[in-house]
DNA sequence: TTGCAGTCTTTACATCTGTAGAGTAGTCTC
DNA sequence: GAGACTACTCTACAGATGTAAAGACTGCAA
């Protein structure tokens, strides 16, 4: 059951974000909801909606005259297909040099690192644990 | 000097892949390496290093009859702004919770975790070292 | 000098992505 | 029941992306 990676555009993402956190919910309301940050007329979020639900991205169900959005992909299968996409396309595919990058380039604190390291010694137990 | 990212699109990733390896090179050249992997033409290829040229990811230089390509950005850079791109759209900008959902999916054998822990503590040595 | 092999230039086209106007159809209100 | 709302459907269009055919140029070999 390869839920195969799922690669979304950006103005997709902005969508699907708003949809995790009000489905179910109607066009109108995404809309409303990103109205702040993007100047998207209703047509432009309906147009954009209604081809996510033809990509499977998003499902609907009509209740008399409205319609309801609902994902049909979890937030993290999102995120794992936009993170096997950098890790594929920048990194050969390798983890490891992705991780050791993202080290090197100085994006994290002092404190993150902190965290990072307890994280993993955590995970290796767990690992250890294992057969 | 912001060397803003750059975000490359998936056919632009096989082509400079092969320029940063080759460069200074022909688009003939390029497309005879890529020959095993994209069934790409010689047109195909020519075309896409072009628009890369305009868009200020190749260079170029004319000797006699030939064009030699030369990619006008680095390999870090590339992977910088494709590392970027995934945790602004996934996760929000924040690299801990990246790190973490890359640690909690599984992707990394106990042998990654190793060198990742002794990485990190490097790392930290090296920031608590700093002012 | 003629043709061929190699390279480049021009043009094209389908699909995807972002963006939206215009028109239609229920619903609520007076 | 007519207007005002609200939400929906249809259609369009420009720019980006993937893909490539057709034609033009040029230097070398016969």
């Amino acid at each position: 059951m390869a839920t195969r990676d799922h690669e979304l555009t950006e103005a997709e993402w902005d969508i699907i974000q708003v949809v995790w956190e009000r489905q179910p919910c109607a066009a109108p309301t995404v809309q409303e909801e990103l109205a702040g940050r993007k100047k998207w007329t209703y047509s432009t979020v309906k147009t954009l909606m209604d081809r996510m639900v033809a990509k499977g991205l998003l499902t609907t169900e009509r209740i008399r005259n409205l319609m309801l959005y609902r994902s049909a992909i979890s937030r993290q299968d999102a995120q794992r297909g936009e993170l096997m996409r950098a890790v594929t396309r920048a990194f050969g595919g390798a983890f490891t040099p992705m991780m050791q990058f993202m080290l090197d380039s100085d994006a994290l604190s002092r404190r993150e690192l902190d965290d990072l390291e307890s994280l993993i010694r955590k995970k290796r137990r767990g690992k250890a644990a294992e057969k």
